[in-house]
RNA sequence: UGCCUCGUGGUGUAAUUGGCAACACGUCUGACUCUGGAUCAGAAGAGUUCAGGUUCGAGCCCUGACGAGGCAGCCA
């Protein structure tokens, strides 16, 4: 199921790769590389790029390396290089000995960059931010060569080398590439190479106050790195040309040319009902509206990962939705759709009652209880069967009663019955009301004869209802959560609002729920099957004496379908 | 009024490189079922943004419109 896509049709980017293996470009090398900025965590927008490069070094028998591309040393930190690896090692790739970082190559870009001042087509602007901005034009006017453009290369090198000795405050002095302040591509009007910062980076220390541009940087780490093709988002298309203009100036071998490093653009993955820009997701960890980058509301990996979704159903997600350069906006019910595939095949099934109803079966003994059998897996025997205690008292759900059913509904009422399942079948006889009129109990009679579910002289119920008993169950937190937006495109918001006014206020209910004593001793993250529920694994905040289960999504509900058109 | 990229069912992605559009999700039927789950069978839904052109034949080629997205960080 997940990422084998044989037999399919290839998408562009493999129809690349496979022309330049057949041409022999690399010599039939394929290195790819993912190239995560550590100043955030990974999304489910990045596990498509995980998978698209993990999985053509996969497919084409090459390799993929993990680059961190840690040129601006104010936003990154560890941390996010730290959950970043263990963000891909879940999802199933490994790098094996080839983690590197940008700032490996900070010698080797500063020894180019002096090349390229040499070469005359790099020089130091004393302008300002604000002036460089200003005078770099409009998409649609041509930008204004700066004063400083035509140093000689002696003073070039001369400032550039002090700046790097740390000579002077941030922002006074750039490094830029003289290329064309009139090209129609603003990329290209002499873009900066180097800034000052005197900032601490979280690698090299203080040894440098200059960090490269992304745009100085990448291209020259694939080179450094060997990459054969280089895959990144649409957004970076208008920087190609930048990307092969360093590249043309800094490597001059024409044999070295001909198979050296390309980019190649896809269009990046959006869902809706979530944001998936790491600023935005920044903001909702910082201000609280979320419990940080891992709460299972979040698009994160770390988040997906303790909603219970499975590595692989992320992987055969990835696959689904394709890779190619038009915009998109998948519908999160495909995600939806992954999880639910993988997890009916594999999840341990449980009985569990998150909105209690008692129940009391009058012609039950007291004090007596049963164990009986029920099947873990449906879908897979081997998984087994395990004991259900019952007794005479149980708790049921309350949708799964109804004093005045309307036709299509099949579970319980006055006078139906219904199976309980791998137990008995049951009918009510009585209703028990408070002094505000609402449902407190039910009194109800079962079949004797009809133990394990079967219908002794072979009548028919019309609906099976899950139970647990009242003296035997665990309690349980049970947080149910929902998307968390209320707009299919959240950034959609009236005047004078934003995104964060989109949030669905609904998108975590607590509640507690009953659970058979089965579910005793799970570990977190372990995952079941509520059945007729949903799908459930266990918290890692649980503790030994209390379970906390986060709802993973729910079980398709062909019911709630029918109720939802009625009204 | 610049440059780049992209327009195919509701959503995504295909179409052996010119032979009357396929697959998945979703939707809707029905069958089966001790989960209104799963499974199985079937259906509806696009004539490919539009207008011209080339051709026996165009989603694929050409021209021109229109629409969408990206680009004006010392972010990546």
């Amino acid at each position: 199921m997940s990422n084998g896509n044989e037999g399919r049709n290839l998408h562009f980017i493999e129809e690349i790769v496979e022309e330049d293996i057949r041409t022999g470009k690399h010599g039939g090398r394929i290195l790819t590389r993912f190239p995560p900025e550590p100043n955030g965590y990974l999304h489910i927008g990045h596990a498509k790029s995980i998978c698209l490069n993990f999985g053509l070094a996969k497919k084409y028998n090459g390799k993929c390396n993990l680059r961190f591309d840690d040129t601006n040393p104010v936003t990154e930190d560890v941390e996010y290089v730290d959950s970043i690896k263990e963000d891909i090692r879940w999802l199933g790739f490994d790098w094996e000995d080839r983690e590197f970082f940008a700032s490996d190559y900070f010698q080797q870009l500063f020894d180019w960059a002096i090349l390229l001042i040499k070469k005359g087509v790099a020089y130091v602007d004393d302008c300002s931010a604000d002036e460089v901005s200003a005078s770099r034009g409009t998409p649609t006017r041509p930008g204004k060569e700066s004063p400083f453009r035509n140093r000689s290369v002696e003073e070039n090198l001369d400032l550039f080398i002090r700046m790097s000795k740390g000579e002077f405050p941030d922002g006074t002095k750039v490094l830029r590439a003289k290329i064309d302040m009139a090209s129609p591509n603003m990329h290209m009007r002499d873009p900066v190479m180097y800034r000052i910062k005197h900032a601490h980076h979280h690698r090299t220390g203080d040894k440098w106050c200059i960090y490269p541009m992304y745009d100085y940087a990448h291209g020259q780490c694939d080179f450094i790195e060997n990459i054969t093709h280089s895959v990144c988002t649409l957004e970076f298309e208008v920087h190609k040309p930048l990307y092969d203009w360093f590249l043309d100036n800094i490597i001059d071998d024409p044999g070295v040319n001909k198979s050296r490093t390309r980019q190649y653009e896809f269009a990046r993955l959006n869902l809706n009902y979530t944001v998936m820009s790491k600023r935005m997701l920044l903001k909702l960890v910082k201000e609280n509206y979320v419990n940080g980058w891992d709460d299972p509301r979040m698009p994160t990996i770390s988040g997906l990962r303790r909603r219970g979704y499975t590595s692989g159903s992320i992987r055969d997600f990835a696959d689904r939705v394709g890779v190619a350069k038009r915009e998109n906006i998948i519908d999160i019910g495909l995600l939806e759709f992954c999880i639910r595939e993988d997890l009916n095949k594999k999840a341990q099934r449980l009985m569990a009652v998150i909105n209690p109803l008692k129940v009391v079966i009058e012609n039950y003994p007291e004090g007596v209880t049963e164990e009986l059998e029920a099947v873990n897996n449906p879908e897979d025997e081997s998984m087994g069967t395990r004991k259900v205690p019952f007794s005479r008292v149980i708790y049921i759900e309350k949708d799964d009663f109804m004093e005045e059913p309307p036709k299509k509904f099949f579970r319980l009422s006055p006078g139906s019955e219904v199976r309980l399942r791998y137990a008995y079948f049951m009918k009510c006889t009585d209703v028990v009301k408070n002094g505000a009129g609402e449902i407190t109990e039910l009194r109800c009679t079962y079949d004797p004869e009809s133990k394990g579910g079967k219908s002794p002289d072979g009548r028919k119920v019309k609906s099976t209802i899950h139970w647990v008993s009242a003296e035997h169950a665990i309690e349980a937190e049970v947080r149910l959560y929902d998307r968390l937006f209320v707009k299919e495109n959240p950034y959609e918001a009236e005047e004078g609002k934003t995104f964060v006014d989109n949030l669905n206020p609904d998108s975590l209910k607590t509640v507690t729920g009953y659970i058979e004593p089965f579910a005793k001793g799970s570990k977190p993250l372990d995952k079941f099957q509520f059945e007729r529920i949903g799908y459930f694994c266990l918290d890692p905040d649980s503790s030994g004496n209390k379970l906390i289960f986060n709802r993973t999504v729910t079980l398709k509900d062909s019911w709630a379908k029918i109720t939802s058109k009625e009204c």
